[in-house]
RNA sequence: GGAGCUGUGGCUCAGUGGUAGAGCGUUCGGCUUACAUCCGAAAGGUCGCGGGUUCGAUCCCUGCCAGCUCCACCA
């Protein structure tokens, strides 16, 4: 066998196990079951990857997600489970565009236009190719133990067939409609946003009281004065005594479009009455309230029309006049407000902070405008569904019954129905160019929709194409075999385990993939959503590129290693929470990668002939029952806690148990007892199984070190462990004792050798009382201290050195808040209604607590007495 | 305007209905032949504030203060 480095160079290793680990093809469970690491008729366990957009890189919060899935797959992949981690990427449209349109300008002073939609096309997919391959590789670089195999990308063919598909059933359910409605117009993108992809954001704005004319009756307030070239009515509330007389009536007035304008007065009960005046000027074309009314009215046989003042390149159109047509939305406005002041029509102005809907993805001032877009209807009711609308099965979906899906942390249930009580009609049409072409073909007023075109001659497809969340919203089954609904992975890994993302886009990709899976499959996607934060840089600000606060995971993995940057995202948050993360929490883990390194480096020195498969060893000595007992829990913790999603707790509790029980004290141990080959042996076998999904390079590492590089760690079955009734107990006596001689020694600066006072209560047992003298025994060696054996009692008694003068107070002044304590812990017991309606446990244990601090106090006493 | 989260030692965060834990940092002492990316010891907290429930609350309820976030068609 090789001797291990001094220390372990991650570099060394990472690259050459990924590659071994790929090329082995376990990542496929078709694989495992093939070559019988796992079982043909074993339990499914399957992730589909969030597909990352290939705008570019991964960034550290894509590493959170890799790790924690990745600790899961390999989990249950060692448990013996079926299981499958489906990996992909995302054309992200919007955003993938809308970088390439910046970097194409930038580069070549080009706007898409000049290129045309089939060039302009190819530099995306290049762009999207390369930044799909630096993504692949990063997730590579973490460890990620995906089937490569089964691969996707939102936008390939399989995943577009799935869309069509979908798309077609849709619009044969009449779920997805065309209608004409006031959508959200992003200018700087010439396309559609849907309602959740607007981010309001606070801005100081002004609202102008004015009248339309100077024998207007009511005085309206607006903020946005050149939409008023557009108003077809005023809208008051029906309650409001100053206005009802008005209501049913109709103005005309001049305010300088292109034809006066007819105002009709309408009752609405929206309005509120505080606000402004208490009246709205009604904007059909330019706000979808205002369009809802307009459609309201209509629908009662009034209309009110419609008039569009702003057209699609942010200009003023010929409706809103001469004066205006051709200038844009600000400088109509100040043209507007002069008129309006000019002809001392403007009563108020106000200042005010208004919220202003933005585009996410373009930046710009979102300006809202009548246009003919495809939507989804979520309030229709479905024949195929027992006449549930979406929303009904969204809603359904949810909770904690049998069947439905669970939401880890549980608060996000509340986020998530609310969001679904106001949702409204889904605009999936875009204008951009990369994404879904919309599968809808016209011929003059002939329109076909379907999977494949339509034959003939003179058939047009619809230029648009789909919001990139419809295709995400088929994500878990559009890659395992969607359409075929035979298909073997359709039918073996869906619904899915475990949704694993991050809590922003549970509205964006969570719900869609609610609503898409249990329309068309009739079914969930997943049985569990968990969600966890984001990565926050250590002053808890956003990581961003223009604050550059970015931690590149990539640079961290170069610096520290995989292990440690994993371990740095998986230990010390919760989830649902945000994490702060700085280098020195990365580096802090790098160090216990290196000290698990050591620990087995000490243990091989220690294990004769190191064997894979051995048995859990007979305990010879109290330590060893203590470590075997720890260890039996601590695998029992981890399995648990996986299981449960507390994976921060199980990296506390075994980074715990790896350094401060086995390394600092039962390798100490081990260093005087000796002969522990077997014991050791087992030990290292099972750290390095427990600690697999956390640090796979490092345990991978040292496994193929000590067994050979044709054996993997990764699909060692994991361990199962019988509850045990704890004997070792004894010996955490032992280390207290120890502790307060090192605390002695320290305090008085005893030399190493030197006599000082400290005893240890061995117990009633005699099996315990010789074990314990055996330690000790070797302890004391270990401290350079003498050892006395008295009677029944074992006492390191090295009392010469001891400062009376200090000690005596000290131990005085510990006595009397042992004293007090127990009797403290003495009036509890004694009190009745704590013991009857206090759990037995918690009595028994409070007996317990009483029992050790009796005889702490006995030990203290009787040093006093010694001391005198 | 609605909803949610957070407030625990200097910092980052776990945690529990029964007199508080970790890592980092700090101080002191150690190159003890697995590891100085280490070892030993120590200091350091009225668990944001007030009220309630309880035999008992840091943990449950309620109000307040502070910070953060999401949602929303106040024109």
């Amino acid at each position: 066998m090789k001797e291990l480095s001094k220390a372990y160079e991650p570099k060394n290793y990472e690259d050459n196990i990924y590659k071994k680990w790929e090329e082995s093809g376990l990542f496929n469970p078709d694989v495992c079951v093939k070559q019988r690491f796992t079982k043909k008729n074993a339990k499914p366990f399957s992730i589909v990857l969030p597909p990352p957009n290939v705008t570019g890189t991964l960034h550290m919060g894509h590493a959170a997600m890799l790790a924690i899935e990745d600790v899961m797959v390999r989990y249950h992949r060692m448990k013996g489970d079926r299981t499958l981690w489906v990996p992909g990427t995302d054309h992200a449209a919007i955003a993938t565009q809308a970088k390439v349109e910046k970097l194409v300008m930038e580069k070549e002073g080009k706007t898409k236009y000049d290129l045309g939609r089939d060039e302009f096309l190819k530099r995306v997919e290049s762009f999207a190719q390369e930044s799909h391959d630096t993504i692949v590789n990063q997730s590579r670089k973490m460890g990620a133990s995906l089937d490569w195999s089964r691969e996707a990308y939102t936008l390939d063919e399989k995943r577009n067939l799935a869309v069509r598909t979908v798309f077609k059933k849709m619009y044969d359910d009449k779920l997805i409609y065309r209608g004409y409605r006031v959508i959200n117009w992003s200018v700087k993108g010439q396309s559609t946003v849907s309602d959740d992809e607007l981010v309001h954001v606070e801005r100081p704005g002004k609202l102008y009281y004015f009248k339309y004319s100077k024998d207007f009756p009511i005085t309206i307030a607006t903020t946005r004065p050149e939409t008023k070239l557009g108003d077809t009515a005023v809208a008051v509330n029906p309650k409001d005594a100053r206005y009802k007389k008005y209501i049913g009536q109709e103005f005309v007035v001049d305010v300088g479009a292109a034809a006066p304008l007819k105002i009709k007065i309408i009752a609405d009960e929206n309005i509120e009455l505080e606000f402004g005046t208490g009246a709205l000027g009604v904007t059909p074309a330019h706000s979808s309230v205002d369009f809802e009314m307009y459609q309201k009215q209509k629908a009662d046989g009034n209309d009110i029309g419609l008039i569009q003042v702003i057209s699609e390149d942010g200009k003023m159109t010929a409706a809103a006049g001469k004066d205006y047509a051709g200038l844009t939305v600000l400088a109509a406005r100040e043209k507007f407000v002069e008129y309006l002041r000019k002809n001392n029509l403007l009563e108020k102005e106000e200042d005010i902070v208004q919220n202003v809907g933005t585009s996410d993805r373009f930046g710009d001032v979102i300006e809202p405008l009548p246009k003919t877009q495809w939507f989804i209807d979520v309030n229709k009711p479905i024949k195929s569904r027992g006449k549930k609308t979406l929303k009904q099965l969204m809603q359904k979906a949810v909770g904690n019954k049998k069947g439905q899906i669970e939401i880890i942390p549980d608060r996000f249930n509340k986020t998530y129905f609310h969001w679904i009580d106001n949702l409204r009609d889904w605009c999936i049409s875009r204008q951009i160019w990369y994404g879904h072409q919309i599968p809808v073909w016209y011929k003059g007023e002939e329109v076909f929709v379907g999977v494949e075109a339509p034959r003939g001659e003179g058939w047009q497809q619809d230029p648009d194409t789909l919001d990139t969340w419809f295709s995400s919203g088929l994500w878990t089954f559009s890659t395992l075999g969607y359409p075929d609904l035979k298909a073997s992975d359709l039918k073996n890994y869906h619904p899915t385990s475990v949704m694993e993302t991050g809590y922003d886009i549970l509205f964006f990709w969570v719900a869609r993939m609610i609503l898409m899976t249990t329309y068309v499959l009739d079914d969930i996607p997943f049985k569990k959503v968990y969600l966890h934060g984001l990565v926050r840089d250590e002053k808890g600000q956003k990581m961003s590129k223009s604050l550059g606060n970015v931690i590149d995971p990539l640079d961290m993995i170069n610096k520290y290693g995989t292990d440690a940057t994993r371990l740095s995202l998986l230990v010390g948050n919760t989830p649902g929470n945000d994490m702060k993360l700085s280098e020195e929490k990365i580096a802090g883990f790098r160090n216990f990668t290196n000290k698990l390194w050591n620990i087995s480096r000490f243990m091989l020195l220690n294990i004769e002939n190191p064997k894979i498969d051995i048995k859990k060893p007979k305990a010879k000595t109290l330590a060893d029952e203590w470590i075997l007992e720890g260890l039996d829990k601590v695998i029992q913790e981890t399995s648990k806690n996986i299981e449960e999603f507390n994976f921060s707790m199980v990296g506390e509790k075994l980074r715990d148990f790896t350094w401060s029980e086995l390394a600092d004290w039962y390798l100490e141990i081990a260093k005087v007892e000796g002969k522990k080959s077997e014991i050791l042996n087992y030990i290292l076998n099972t750290i390095l199984k427990l600690w697999h999904p956390y640090m796979p390079f490092v345990t991978e590492a040292i496994w193929q070190e000590v067994y050979g590089a044709d054996k993997t760690l990764m699909v060692e079955p994991w361990m199962g462990v019988k509850k045990a009734n704890p004997t070792a107990k004894g010996f955490n006596d032992i280390i207290n004792t120890i502790t307060s001689i090192r605390s002695l020694r320290a305090e008085y600066k005893i030399e190493p050798a030197k006599k000082i006072g400290a005893h240890v209560n061995a117990g009633k047992k005699e099996k315990l009382l010789r074990n314990n003298q055996e330690i000790i025994k070797s302890l004391a060696r270990l401290e350079s201290l003498e050892f006395v054996k008295t009677g029944a009692e074992v006492s390191l008694d090295l009392a010469g050195a001891v400062d009376v003068a200090k000690e005596k107070p000290r131990l005085e002044k510990e006595i009397a808040e042992l004293k007090k304590y127990t009797a403290g812990l003495e009036n509890k017991l004694l009190n009745k209604e704590f013991v009857s309606n206090a759990p037995k446990e918690v009595v028994e244990k409070e007996k317990g607590k009483l029992n050790e601090a009796k005889s702490k106090l006995e030990k203290l006493e009787e040093q006093l007495n010694n001391l005198k």
